[in-house]
RNA sequence: GGGCCGCUAGCUCAAUUUGGUAGAGCAAUGGACUCUUAAUCCAUAGGUUCCAGGUUCGAGUCCUGGGCGGCCCA
Protein backbone atom coordinates (compact mmCIF):
# COMPACT_ATOMS: atom_id res chain seq x y z
CA UNK A 1 0.00 0.00 0.00
CA UNK A 2 1.24 3.59 -0.93
CA UNK A 3 1.58 6.47 1.54
CA UNK A 4 -1.43 8.18 2.86
CA UNK A 5 -2.92 10.54 -0.16
CA UNK A 6 -4.37 13.43 1.25
CA UNK A 7 -7.96 12.92 0.42
CA UNK A 8 -7.25 9.79 2.42
CA UNK A 9 -5.61 12.14 5.32
CA UNK A 10 -8.25 14.37 4.74
CA UNK A 11 -11.11 11.43 5.59
CA UNK A 12 -9.08 10.17 8.51
CA UNK A 13 -8.84 13.63 10.13
CA UNK A 14 -12.54 14.64 9.59
CA UNK A 15 -13.36 11.41 11.19
CA UNK A 16 -11.19 12.25 14.41
CA UNK A 17 -12.75 15.71 14.65
CA UNK A 18 -16.02 14.13 14.64
CA UNK A 19 -15.61 11.16 17.17
CA UNK A 20 -13.63 13.79 19.36
CA UNK A 21 -16.97 16.08 19.17
CA UNK A 22 -18.80 12.80 21.03
CA UNK A 23 -20.37 11.08 18.39
CA UNK A 24 -18.80 7.10 17.87
CA UNK A 25 -17.52 6.27 14.83
CA UNK A 26 -18.31 2.67 14.78
CA UNK A 27 -22.11 2.48 17.05
CA UNK A 28 -23.33 -0.95 16.76
CA UNK A 29 -26.81 -0.32 18.28
CA UNK A 30 -29.40 1.10 15.50
CA UNK A 31 -31.71 -1.82 13.99
CA UNK A 32 -33.57 -1.08 10.79
CA UNK A 33 -36.82 -2.00 10.32
CA UNK A 34 -37.42 -1.69 6.76
CA UNK A 35 -35.08 -2.02 3.55
CA UNK A 36 -35.08 0.16 0.78
CA UNK A 37 -35.40 -2.31 -2.43
CA UNK A 38 -38.76 -3.60 -0.37
CA UNK A 39 -40.21 -0.05 0.73
CA UNK A 40 -39.74 0.63 -3.50
CA UNK A 41 -41.06 -2.86 -4.45
CA UNK A 42 -44.62 -2.34 -1.63
CA UNK A 43 -45.09 1.36 -2.06
CA UNK A 44 -44.67 1.60 -5.85
CA UNK A 45 -48.08 2.79 -6.80
CA UNK A 46 -48.81 4.77 -3.78
CA UNK A 47 -48.98 9.03 -4.07
CA UNK A 48 -47.94 11.20 -1.40
CA UNK A 49 -51.68 11.26 -0.07
CA UNK A 50 -51.60 7.72 0.27
CA UNK A 51 -47.90 7.97 1.91
CA UNK A 52 -48.82 10.68 4.45
CA UNK A 53 -51.46 8.33 5.87
CA UNK A 54 -48.58 5.71 6.82
CA UNK A 55 -47.82 8.16 9.06
CA UNK A 56 -43.61 7.70 10.62
CA UNK A 57 -41.01 5.72 11.70
CA UNK A 58 -39.58 4.15 8.82
CA UNK A 59 -35.94 3.19 9.42
CA UNK A 60 -34.07 2.12 6.60
CA UNK A 61 -29.63 1.53 7.49
CA UNK A 62 -27.62 1.94 4.85
CA UNK A 63 -24.50 3.77 2.60
CA UNK A 64 -24.85 6.60 1.55
CA UNK A 65 -23.90 6.55 -2.53
CA UNK A 66 -24.50 9.87 -3.57
CA UNK A 67 -25.29 13.42 -2.27
CA UNK A 68 -26.56 16.63 -4.11
CA UNK A 69 -26.19 19.45 -1.53
CA UNK A 70 -28.73 22.85 -1.22
CA UNK A 71 -27.50 24.37 1.49
CA UNK A 72 -29.97 23.88 3.10
CA UNK A 73 -31.43 20.80 2.21
CA UNK A 74 -29.50 17.65 0.62
CA UNK A 75 -30.81 14.78 -1.07
CA UNK A 76 -28.70 11.68 -1.25
CA UNK A 77 -29.69 7.81 -2.23
CA UNK A 78 -29.19 5.10 0.22
CA UNK A 79 -28.32 1.25 -1.10
CA UNK A 80 -28.60 -1.37 1.22
CA UNK A 81 -28.69 -5.24 0.06
CA UNK A 82 -32.30 -5.17 -1.20
CA UNK A 83 -31.56 -1.88 -3.65
CA UNK A 84 -31.66 2.24 -3.30
CA UNK A 85 -33.91 4.63 -1.89
CA UNK A 86 -33.88 8.41 -2.21
CA UNK A 87 -33.51 10.34 1.32
CA UNK A 88 -34.24 14.10 1.49
CA UNK A 89 -32.07 15.69 5.09
CA UNK A 90 -33.63 19.07 5.71
CA UNK A 91 -32.29 21.33 7.81
CA UNK A 92 -35.89 22.03 8.99
CA UNK A 93 -36.78 18.39 9.92
CA UNK A 94 -33.18 17.29 11.49
CA UNK A 95 -32.75 20.09 13.35
CA UNK A 96 -29.99 23.01 13.63
CA UNK A 97 -27.16 20.90 14.79
CA UNK A 98 -27.42 17.22 13.64
CA UNK A 99 -27.77 18.64 10.06
CA UNK A 100 -24.34 20.92 10.42
CA UNK A 101 -23.21 17.44 11.86
CA UNK A 102 -24.59 15.30 8.87
CA UNK A 103 -23.34 18.16 6.15
CA UNK A 104 -19.68 18.30 7.28
CA UNK A 105 -18.87 15.03 8.59
CA UNK A 106 -20.77 12.42 6.84
CA UNK A 107 -19.06 11.41 3.66
CA UNK A 108 -20.24 9.06 0.31
CA UNK A 109 -19.46 5.83 1.11
CA UNK A 110 -20.51 5.93 5.36
CA UNK A 111 -22.95 3.66 6.45
CA UNK A 112 -25.96 5.98 7.79
CA UNK A 113 -29.09 4.97 9.66
CA UNK A 114 -32.23 7.11 8.61
CA UNK A 115 -35.86 7.41 10.58
CA UNK A 116 -38.97 9.56 8.97
CA UNK A 117 -41.97 9.36 7.19
CA UNK A 118 -41.58 8.17 3.46
CA UNK A 119 -42.50 10.83 0.62
CA UNK A 120 -42.67 11.16 -3.24
CA UNK A 121 -40.99 14.37 -4.80
CA UNK A 122 -42.16 16.28 -7.24
CA UNK A 123 -40.52 14.10 -10.22
CA UNK A 124 -42.39 11.78 -8.03
CA UNK A 125 -39.72 9.31 -6.52
CA UNK A 126 -40.34 7.86 -3.69
CA UNK A 127 -38.54 9.57 -0.60
CA UNK A 128 -37.51 9.22 3.22
CA UNK A 129 -37.88 12.52 4.59
CA UNK A 130 -34.96 12.26 7.31
CA UNK A 131 -36.26 13.30 10.84
CA UNK A 132 -33.14 11.57 12.14
CA UNK A 133 -29.87 10.30 10.88
CA UNK A 134 -26.77 8.69 12.66
CA UNK A 135 -23.49 7.81 11.25
CA UNK A 136 -23.58 3.70 11.84
CA UNK A 137 -19.93 3.50 10.24
CA UNK A 138 -17.34 5.65 9.05
CA UNK A 139 -15.58 5.09 5.84
CA UNK A 140 -11.85 5.80 6.25
CA UNK A 141 -12.17 5.67 1.98
CA UNK A 142 -13.59 6.84 -0.60
CA UNK A 143 -15.49 5.49 -3.31
CA UNK A 144 -14.57 5.50 -7.06
CA UNK A 145 -16.23 7.62 -9.05
CA UNK A 146 -20.32 7.90 -9.36
CA UNK A 147 -20.64 7.92 -12.73
CA UNK A 148 -17.95 5.35 -14.47
CA UNK A 149 -17.41 3.68 -11.01
CA UNK A 150 -14.80 0.89 -10.82
CA UNK A 151 -13.79 -0.32 -14.38
CA UNK A 152 -10.12 -1.85 -14.10
CA UNK A 153 -10.31 -5.25 -13.99
CA UNK A 154 -7.72 -5.86 -12.07
CA UNK A 155 -8.72 -3.51 -8.88
CA UNK A 156 -12.34 -5.43 -9.63
CA UNK A 157 -11.25 -9.00 -8.17
CA UNK A 158 -8.49 -7.32 -6.01
CA UNK A 159 -11.22 -5.23 -4.19
CA UNK A 160 -14.38 -7.84 -5.31
CA UNK A 161 -15.87 -5.52 -1.77
CA UNK A 162 -15.54 -2.32 -3.65
CA UNK A 163 -16.83 -4.00 -6.78
CA UNK A 164 -20.02 -5.08 -5.29
CA UNK A 165 -20.58 -1.61 -4.10
CA UNK A 166 -20.51 0.36 -7.01
CA UNK A 167 -21.18 -2.28 -10.13
CA UNK A 168 -25.07 -3.41 -9.34
CA UNK A 169 -24.58 -6.27 -11.99
CA UNK A 170 -22.03 -7.93 -10.43
CA UNK A 171 -24.50 -8.01 -7.55
CA UNK A 172 -26.60 -9.34 -10.12
CA UNK A 173 -24.51 -12.09 -11.28
CA UNK A 174 -23.92 -13.48 -7.99
CA UNK A 175 -27.36 -13.36 -6.96
CA UNK A 176 -28.15 -15.88 -9.94
CA UNK A 177 -24.89 -17.94 -9.13
CA UNK A 178 -26.40 -18.75 -5.51
CA UNK A 179 -30.26 -18.69 -7.13
CA UNK A 180 -28.81 -21.46 -9.53
CA UNK A 181 -26.50 -23.34 -6.54
CA UNK A 182 -30.15 -23.02 -4.61
CA UNK A 183 -32.00 -24.66 -7.36
CA UNK A 184 -30.07 -27.58 -7.83
CA UNK A 185 -29.88 -28.64 -4.14
CA UNK A 186 -33.74 -28.00 -4.02
CA UNK A 187 -33.71 -30.31 -7.29
CA UNK A 188 -31.71 -33.08 -6.25
CA UNK A 189 -33.02 -33.10 -2.55
CA UNK A 190 -36.64 -33.16 -4.05
CA UNK A 191 -35.81 -36.58 -6.21
CA UNK A 192 -34.29 -37.74 -2.89
CA UNK A 193 -30.82 -37.47 -3.08
CA UNK A 194 -28.79 -37.37 -0.31
CA UNK A 195 -25.72 -34.53 -0.24
CA UNK A 196 -22.79 -35.22 0.72
CA UNK A 197 -19.25 -34.15 1.73
CA UNK A 198 -15.76 -36.29 0.95
CA UNK A 199 -12.77 -35.95 1.58
CA UNK A 200 -10.41 -32.26 -0.05
CA UNK A 201 -7.71 -34.14 0.65
CA UNK A 202 -6.99 -37.21 -0.74
CA UNK A 203 -3.95 -39.89 0.03
CA UNK A 204 -4.17 -40.42 -4.09
CA UNK A 205 -6.03 -38.32 -6.26
CA UNK A 206 -8.07 -39.80 -8.62
CA UNK A 207 -11.60 -39.57 -10.43
CA UNK A 208 -10.59 -37.40 -13.17
CA UNK A 209 -7.25 -36.85 -15.40
CA UNK A 210 -5.80 -33.82 -13.94
CA UNK A 211 -2.47 -32.44 -12.53
CA UNK A 212 -3.74 -31.93 -8.61
CA UNK A 213 -2.19 -29.43 -5.67
CA UNK A 214 -0.18 -31.73 -2.99
CA UNK A 215 -0.04 -30.87 0.80
CA UNK A 216 1.03 -32.40 3.79
CA UNK A 217 -0.11 -33.26 7.02
CA UNK A 218 2.61 -32.99 9.52
CA UNK A 219 1.11 -35.02 12.25
CA UNK A 220 -0.04 -38.13 10.20
CA UNK A 221 3.83 -37.49 8.22
CA UNK A 222 1.50 -37.71 4.92
CA UNK A 223 1.54 -36.11 1.58
CA UNK A 224 -2.21 -35.36 1.25
CA UNK A 225 -3.25 -33.89 -2.43
CA UNK A 226 -6.30 -31.92 -3.19
CA UNK A 227 -9.41 -33.28 -4.81
CA UNK A 228 -9.13 -33.15 -8.35
CA UNK A 229 -12.80 -35.08 -8.31
CA UNK A 230 -14.84 -36.37 -5.64
CA UNK A 231 -15.84 -39.74 -7.36
CA UNK A 232 -14.24 -42.71 -6.48
CA UNK A 233 -15.73 -41.16 -2.89
CA UNK A 234 -19.04 -41.24 -4.49
CA UNK A 235 -19.28 -44.29 -5.82
CA UNK A 236 -17.91 -46.11 -2.58
CA UNK A 237 -21.33 -44.41 -0.61
CA UNK A 238 -23.31 -46.48 -3.53
CA UNK A 239 -21.44 -49.51 -2.43
CA UNK A 240 -22.28 -48.29 1.34
CA UNK A 241 -26.14 -48.40 0.06
CA UNK A 242 -26.43 -44.37 -0.78
CA UNK A 243 -28.64 -45.16 -3.95
CA UNK A 244 -28.76 -41.34 -4.57
CA UNK A 245 -26.30 -38.85 -3.69
CA UNK A 246 -24.98 -35.70 -4.82
CA UNK A 247 -22.11 -33.47 -3.79
CA UNK A 248 -21.85 -29.24 -5.14
CA UNK A 249 -18.18 -28.19 -3.62
CA UNK A 250 -14.65 -27.28 -4.61
CA UNK A 251 -12.30 -29.08 -6.90
CA UNK A 252 -8.81 -28.29 -7.53
CA UNK A 253 -6.57 -28.57 -10.07
CA UNK A 254 -3.24 -27.07 -10.66
CA UNK A 255 -3.55 -25.86 -14.43
CA UNK A 256 -3.31 -22.50 -15.85
CA UNK A 257 -5.24 -19.82 -15.85
CA UNK A 258 -7.59 -18.52 -18.51
CA UNK A 259 -11.01 -17.67 -19.25
CA UNK A 260 -12.55 -20.64 -18.76
CA UNK A 261 -10.05 -21.96 -16.23
CA UNK A 262 -10.04 -21.30 -11.93
CA UNK A 263 -7.98 -23.42 -10.00
CA UNK A 264 -10.33 -24.12 -7.65
CA UNK A 265 -14.01 -24.48 -9.21
CA UNK A 266 -17.22 -25.92 -8.16
CA UNK A 267 -18.45 -29.03 -9.55
CA UNK A 268 -21.60 -30.74 -8.75
CA UNK A 269 -21.33 -34.55 -9.05
CA UNK A 270 -24.35 -36.82 -8.05
CA UNK A 271 -24.78 -40.61 -8.68
CA UNK A 272 -28.06 -42.86 -8.83
CA UNK A 273 -28.19 -46.33 -8.64
CA UNK A 274 -30.67 -48.85 -10.79
CA UNK A 275 -30.03 -45.82 -13.60
CA UNK A 276 -28.23 -45.56 -16.99
CA UNK A 277 -26.36 -42.74 -18.75
CA UNK A 278 -29.37 -42.54 -20.94
CA UNK A 279 -31.60 -41.42 -18.01
CA UNK A 280 -28.99 -38.80 -16.80
CA UNK A 281 -29.60 -37.19 -20.41
CA UNK A 282 -33.33 -36.68 -19.64
CA UNK A 283 -32.34 -35.57 -16.13
CA UNK A 284 -30.14 -33.39 -17.54
CA UNK A 285 -32.33 -31.67 -20.17
CA UNK A 286 -34.92 -31.30 -17.44
CA UNK A 287 -32.27 -29.54 -14.81
CA UNK A 288 -31.19 -27.22 -17.66
CA UNK A 289 -34.27 -26.59 -19.10
CA UNK A 290 -36.38 -26.35 -15.65
CA UNK A 291 -33.02 -23.85 -14.79
CA UNK A 292 -33.68 -21.40 -17.78
CA UNK A 293 -37.73 -21.17 -17.04
CA UNK A 294 -36.80 -20.65 -13.17
CA UNK A 295 -33.97 -17.99 -14.11
CA UNK A 296 -35.78 -16.50 -16.95
CA UNK A 297 -39.48 -17.62 -17.75
CA UNK A 298 -38.43 -19.69 -21.09
CA UNK A 299 -35.99 -22.20 -22.46
CA UNK A 300 -34.29 -19.87 -24.96
CA UNK A 301 -31.05 -17.75 -23.67
CA UNK A 302 -28.82 -15.81 -25.61
CA UNK A 303 -25.03 -16.11 -24.35
CA UNK A 304 -22.49 -13.80 -26.12
CA UNK A 305 -24.81 -12.64 -28.73
CA UNK A 306 -25.22 -16.29 -30.15
CA UNK A 307 -28.88 -17.81 -29.23
CA UNK A 308 -29.06 -21.01 -27.48
CA UNK A 309 -32.09 -23.07 -27.07
CA UNK A 310 -32.53 -25.61 -24.19
CA UNK A 311 -35.86 -26.77 -25.08
CA UNK A 312 -35.57 -30.51 -24.87
CA UNK A 313 -34.65 -33.11 -26.33
CA UNK A 314 -30.95 -32.28 -27.37
CA UNK A 315 -29.82 -34.02 -30.53
CA UNK A 316 -27.44 -37.30 -29.13
CA UNK A 317 -24.18 -37.21 -31.70
CA UNK A 318 -21.53 -40.56 -31.33
CA UNK A 319 -18.24 -39.21 -30.66
CA UNK A 320 -16.92 -40.65 -33.85
CA UNK A 321 -19.63 -39.42 -36.14
CA UNK A 322 -18.96 -36.01 -34.76
CA UNK A 323 -15.35 -36.24 -35.50
CA UNK A 324 -16.24 -37.16 -39.01
CA UNK A 325 -19.09 -34.93 -39.78
CA UNK A 326 -18.67 -32.11 -37.54
CA UNK A 327 -14.95 -32.15 -37.26
CA UNK A 328 -14.32 -32.60 -41.01
CA UNK A 329 -11.45 -35.43 -40.34
CA UNK A 330 -11.74 -38.47 -42.81
CA UNK A 331 -12.91 -41.66 -41.12
CA UNK A 332 -10.35 -43.66 -42.80
CA UNK A 333 -7.27 -41.82 -40.87
CA UNK A 334 -8.73 -42.40 -37.36
CA UNK A 335 -7.12 -45.70 -37.23
CA UNK A 336 -3.32 -44.52 -38.25
CA UNK A 337 -1.28 -42.67 -36.16
CA UNK A 338 0.58 -41.03 -38.62
CA UNK A 339 -1.94 -40.08 -40.62
CA UNK A 340 -3.97 -38.31 -37.89
CA UNK A 341 -0.20 -36.81 -36.73
CA UNK A 342 -0.17 -35.38 -40.18
CA UNK A 343 -3.70 -34.39 -40.49
CA UNK A 344 -3.35 -32.35 -36.58
CA UNK A 345 0.10 -30.71 -38.00
CA UNK A 346 -1.69 -29.60 -41.41
CA UNK A 347 -4.10 -27.88 -38.84
CA UNK A 348 -1.67 -26.34 -36.39
CA UNK A 349 -3.57 -28.89 -33.79
CA UNK A 350 -0.30 -29.72 -31.63
CA UNK A 351 0.01 -33.22 -30.59
CA UNK A 352 2.41 -34.99 -28.54
CA UNK A 353 3.76 -37.97 -30.82
CA UNK A 354 4.84 -39.83 -28.44
CA UNK A 355 1.44 -40.16 -27.04
CA UNK A 356 0.96 -43.78 -27.56
CA UNK A 357 -2.91 -43.78 -27.05
CA UNK A 358 -4.42 -42.92 -30.37
CA UNK A 359 -7.77 -42.17 -28.67
CA UNK A 360 -6.18 -39.10 -26.96
CA UNK A 361 -4.80 -38.13 -30.01
CA UNK A 362 -8.73 -37.74 -31.15
CA UNK A 363 -9.48 -35.98 -28.03
CA UNK A 364 -7.20 -33.47 -29.12
CA UNK A 365 -8.76 -33.10 -32.80
CA UNK A 366 -12.49 -33.16 -30.68
CA UNK A 367 -11.45 -30.14 -28.70
CA UNK A 368 -10.23 -28.21 -31.84
CA UNK A 369 -12.67 -28.98 -34.28
CA UNK A 370 -15.82 -30.35 -32.97
CA UNK A 371 -16.13 -29.14 -29.46
CA UNK A 372 -16.06 -24.80 -30.81
CA UNK A 373 -18.51 -26.19 -33.28
CA UNK A 374 -21.68 -26.59 -30.77
CA UNK A 375 -22.99 -24.01 -29.50
CA UNK A 376 -26.65 -25.77 -29.11
CA UNK A 377 -26.75 -28.31 -26.51
CA UNK A 378 -25.57 -31.27 -27.77
CA UNK A 379 -25.18 -34.79 -26.13
CA UNK A 380 -21.72 -36.83 -27.28
CA UNK A 381 -22.02 -40.01 -26.63
CA UNK A 382 -19.97 -43.48 -27.59
CA UNK A 383 -16.99 -42.46 -26.16
CA UNK A 384 -13.86 -44.46 -26.88
CA UNK A 385 -12.88 -46.62 -23.66
CA UNK A 386 -9.65 -45.66 -23.67
CA UNK A 387 -10.67 -42.04 -22.85
CA UNK A 388 -13.14 -43.08 -20.16
CA UNK A 389 -11.26 -45.24 -17.46
CA UNK A 390 -14.12 -45.54 -15.07
CA UNK A 391 -17.49 -45.34 -17.36
CA UNK A 392 -19.10 -49.21 -18.44
CA UNK A 393 -18.83 -50.68 -21.15
CA UNK A 394 -21.35 -50.79 -23.78
CA UNK A 395 -22.61 -54.32 -24.09
CA UNK A 396 -22.64 -54.07 -27.92
CA UNK A 397 -19.59 -52.94 -28.49
CA UNK A 398 -16.67 -53.13 -25.86
CA UNK A 399 -14.72 -49.99 -27.66
CA UNK A 400 -16.76 -47.68 -26.56
CA UNK A 401 -18.67 -46.63 -23.07
CA UNK A 402 -22.14 -45.58 -22.13
CA UNK A 403 -20.97 -42.35 -21.54
CA UNK A 404 -21.96 -38.61 -22.81
CA UNK A 405 -20.62 -35.13 -22.68
CA UNK A 406 -22.98 -32.08 -22.95
CA UNK A 407 -21.46 -29.60 -25.13
CA UNK A 408 -22.91 -26.19 -24.93
CA UNK A 409 -21.60 -22.70 -26.54
CA UNK A 410 -18.68 -24.74 -27.34
CA UNK A 411 -17.63 -25.74 -24.18
CA UNK A 412 -18.24 -28.77 -22.19
CA UNK A 413 -20.93 -28.11 -19.65
CA UNK A 414 -21.31 -31.89 -17.92
CA UNK A 415 -19.86 -35.75 -18.10
CA UNK A 416 -21.80 -38.62 -17.23
CA UNK A 417 -21.62 -42.61 -17.59
CA UNK A 418 -23.29 -45.59 -16.42
CA UNK A 419 -20.60 -46.89 -13.86
CA UNK A 420 -18.52 -48.98 -14.15
CA UNK A 421 -18.84 -51.62 -11.32
CA UNK A 422 -16.85 -54.52 -12.62
CA UNK A 423 -13.93 -54.61 -9.98
CA UNK A 424 -11.92 -56.87 -12.93
CA UNK A 425 -12.06 -54.72 -15.61
CA UNK A 426 -11.70 -51.38 -13.66
CA UNK A 427 -8.08 -52.75 -12.08
CA UNK A 428 -7.55 -53.75 -15.45
CA UNK A 429 -8.37 -50.49 -16.92
CA UNK A 430 -6.48 -48.45 -13.65
CA UNK A 431 -3.40 -50.69 -14.76
CA UNK A 432 -3.72 -49.88 -18.40
CA UNK A 433 -3.78 -46.27 -17.83
CA UNK A 434 -0.63 -46.38 -15.96
CA UNK A 435 1.22 -48.40 -18.19
CA UNK A 436 0.59 -46.12 -20.85
CA UNK A 437 1.24 -43.08 -19.13
CA UNK A 438 4.22 -40.67 -20.37
CA UNK A 439 6.80 -40.80 -18.31
CA UNK A 440 6.69 -38.30 -15.39
CA UNK A 441 2.74 -37.49 -17.08
CA UNK A 442 1.54 -34.66 -14.07
CA UNK A 443 -1.82 -35.74 -14.26
CA UNK A 444 -2.33 -39.45 -14.44
CA UNK A 445 -1.30 -40.57 -10.65
CA UNK A 446 1.01 -43.71 -10.65
CA UNK A 447 -0.55 -45.38 -7.64
CA UNK A 448 -4.03 -47.44 -8.22
CA UNK A 449 -6.14 -46.76 -5.40
CA UNK A 450 -6.60 -50.00 -4.40
CA UNK A 451 -9.00 -49.08 -1.36
CA UNK A 452 -11.90 -48.11 -4.31
CA UNK A 453 -11.21 -51.22 -5.94
CA UNK A 454 -11.90 -53.69 -2.83
CA UNK A 455 -14.83 -51.01 -2.10
CA UNK A 456 -16.32 -52.15 -5.65
CA UNK A 457 -15.49 -56.17 -4.65
CA UNK A 458 -18.30 -55.88 -2.06
CA UNK A 459 -20.20 -54.72 -4.66
CA UNK A 460 -21.41 -51.80 -6.42
CA UNK A 461 -25.18 -51.24 -7.87
CA UNK A 462 -25.21 -50.50 -11.35
CA UNK A 463 -25.60 -47.05 -11.32
CA UNK A 464 -25.04 -44.09 -12.97
CA UNK A 465 -23.29 -40.27 -12.60
CA UNK A 466 -22.55 -37.08 -13.48
CA UNK A 467 -20.22 -34.30 -13.36
CA UNK A 468 -21.85 -30.56 -13.87
CA UNK A 469 -19.58 -27.41 -14.41
CA UNK A 470 -21.10 -24.99 -11.85
CA UNK A 471 -18.73 -22.00 -13.02
CA UNK A 472 -19.40 -22.81 -16.62
CA UNK A 473 -22.97 -23.25 -15.75
CA UNK A 474 -23.27 -19.93 -14.24
CA UNK A 475 -21.54 -18.14 -17.11
CA UNK A 476 -23.76 -19.72 -19.23
CA UNK A 477 -26.94 -18.08 -17.37
CA UNK A 478 -25.01 -14.66 -16.30
CA UNK A 479 -23.61 -14.36 -19.83
CA UNK A 480 -20.31 -13.81 -18.50
CA UNK A 481 -17.31 -14.08 -20.76
CA UNK A 482 -14.98 -15.01 -18.03
CA UNK A 483 -15.12 -17.25 -15.30
CA UNK A 484 -13.95 -14.96 -13.33
CA UNK A 485 -16.42 -13.12 -13.46
CA UNK A 486 -18.39 -15.79 -11.77
CA UNK A 487 -16.25 -16.59 -9.22
CA UNK A 488 -16.48 -13.88 -6.09
CA UNK A 489 -12.24 -13.93 -5.15
CA UNK A 490 -10.79 -15.14 -8.95
CA UNK A 491 -7.44 -15.98 -8.40
CA UNK A 492 -4.11 -13.61 -9.10
CA UNK A 493 -0.66 -13.02 -8.25
CA UNK A 494 -0.25 -11.39 -5.51
CA UNK A 495 -0.02 -7.26 -5.82
CA UNK A 496 3.45 -6.34 -7.38
C1' G B 1 4.83 -20.91 -22.25
C1' G B 2 4.15 -17.47 -26.99
C1' G B 3 1.91 -12.99 -29.40
C1' C B 4 -0.69 -8.35 -28.98
C1' C B 5 -2.50 -4.45 -25.71
C1' G B 6 -2.59 -1.77 -21.10
C1' C B 7 -0.56 0.46 -16.25
C1' U B 8 -0.56 8.70 -15.60
C1' A B 9 -4.18 12.25 -9.03
C1' G B 10 -8.67 8.28 -4.58
C1' C B 11 -11.71 6.84 -9.47
C1' U B 12 -12.50 7.43 -15.07
C1' C B 13 -9.45 9.27 -18.74
C1' A B 14 -6.14 13.23 -21.77
C1' A B 15 -1.13 14.77 -22.91
C1' U B 16 0.52 17.60 -30.54
C1' U B 17 3.35 10.87 -32.90
C1' U B 18 8.53 13.93 -34.31
C1' G B 19 11.07 13.96 -26.69
C1' G B 20 10.49 20.40 -24.39
C1' U B 21 7.04 23.16 -17.34
C1' A B 22 1.76 16.44 -16.68
C1' G B 23 -4.10 18.22 -17.67
C1' A B 24 -9.66 17.46 -17.31
C1' G B 25 -14.16 15.41 -15.12
C1' C B 26 -15.86 13.11 -10.72
C1' A B 27 -14.31 12.66 -5.58
C1' A B 28 -11.80 16.10 -1.80
C1' U B 29 -11.23 21.14 0.77
C1' G B 30 -13.54 26.40 1.47
C1' G B 31 -17.88 29.20 0.00
C1' A B 32 -23.30 30.18 -2.31
C1' C B 33 -27.97 27.71 -2.88
C1' U B 34 -34.57 24.20 0.92
C1' C B 35 -37.39 19.27 -4.88
C1' U B 36 -32.19 17.43 -6.71
C1' U B 37 -30.80 12.87 -9.09
C1' A B 38 -23.86 12.53 -13.50
C1' A B 39 -27.61 18.96 -9.51
C1' U B 40 -25.52 23.93 -10.48
C1' C B 41 -22.03 28.18 -9.60
C1' C B 42 -17.19 30.44 -7.54
C1' A B 43 -12.43 29.31 -5.46
C1' U B 44 -8.45 25.94 -3.64
C1' A B 45 -5.51 21.81 -3.21
C1' G B 46 -4.07 17.16 -5.08
C1' G B 47 1.41 13.35 -9.06
C1' U B 48 7.50 8.06 -7.10
C1' U B 49 3.44 8.90 -14.84
C1' C B 50 4.09 0.35 -12.24
C1' C B 51 9.64 -0.63 -10.98
C1' A B 52 15.02 -0.59 -12.33
C1' G B 53 18.53 0.76 -15.76
C1' G B 54 19.93 3.21 -20.49
C1' U B 55 19.97 7.04 -24.64
C1' U B 56 19.53 12.51 -24.43
C1' C B 57 21.06 19.21 -22.69
C1' G B 58 16.03 17.33 -21.53
C1' A B 59 11.92 11.08 -21.09
C1' G B 60 4.88 9.90 -19.28
C1' U B 61 6.70 9.64 -24.46
C1' C B 62 12.52 6.36 -27.26
C1' C B 63 15.62 1.60 -25.87
C1' U B 64 16.65 -2.82 -22.46
C1' G B 65 15.19 -5.77 -18.38
C1' G B 66 11.53 -6.80 -14.71
C1' G B 67 6.38 -6.60 -12.20
C1' C B 68 0.99 -6.84 -12.49
C1' G B 69 -3.34 -7.23 -15.52
C1' G B 70 -6.47 -8.00 -20.07
C1' C B 71 -7.36 -10.51 -24.76
C1' C B 72 -5.89 -14.25 -28.22
C1' C B 73 -3.06 -18.74 -29.15
C1' A B 74 -0.99 -23.39 -27.19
Amino acid sequence: MKEESAVLEARRRKAEELEALGYPLFPNDFRPTDRAGALQEIYRDYDNEALSRLGEGFRLAGRLMSRRDFGKAVFGHLQDFSGRLQVFFKRDELGEESFRVFKKYIDIGDIIGVEGPLFRTKTGELTLLARQVRLLTKAFRPLPEKFHGLRDTELRYRMRYVDLIVNPRVREIFLTRSRIIQYLRDYFTSQGFIEVETPMMQPIPGGATARPFKTYHHALDLELYLRIAPELYLKRLLVGGFERVFELNRNFRNEGLSTQHNPEFTMLEFYEAYATYEDLMLRTEEILSGLARELFGTTCIVYQGQSIDLTPPWPRIPYRRALVEIGGVPEEILESREKVLAFAAEREIKMDPREPVLQKLWAKLFDALVEPKLTQPTFITEFPVELSPLARRNDRDPSITDRFELIIAGREMANAFSELNDPRDQRARFEEQIRKRLADDPEIHPEIDEDFLRALEYGMPPAAGEGLGIDRLVMLFTDAPSIREVILFPHLRPEG
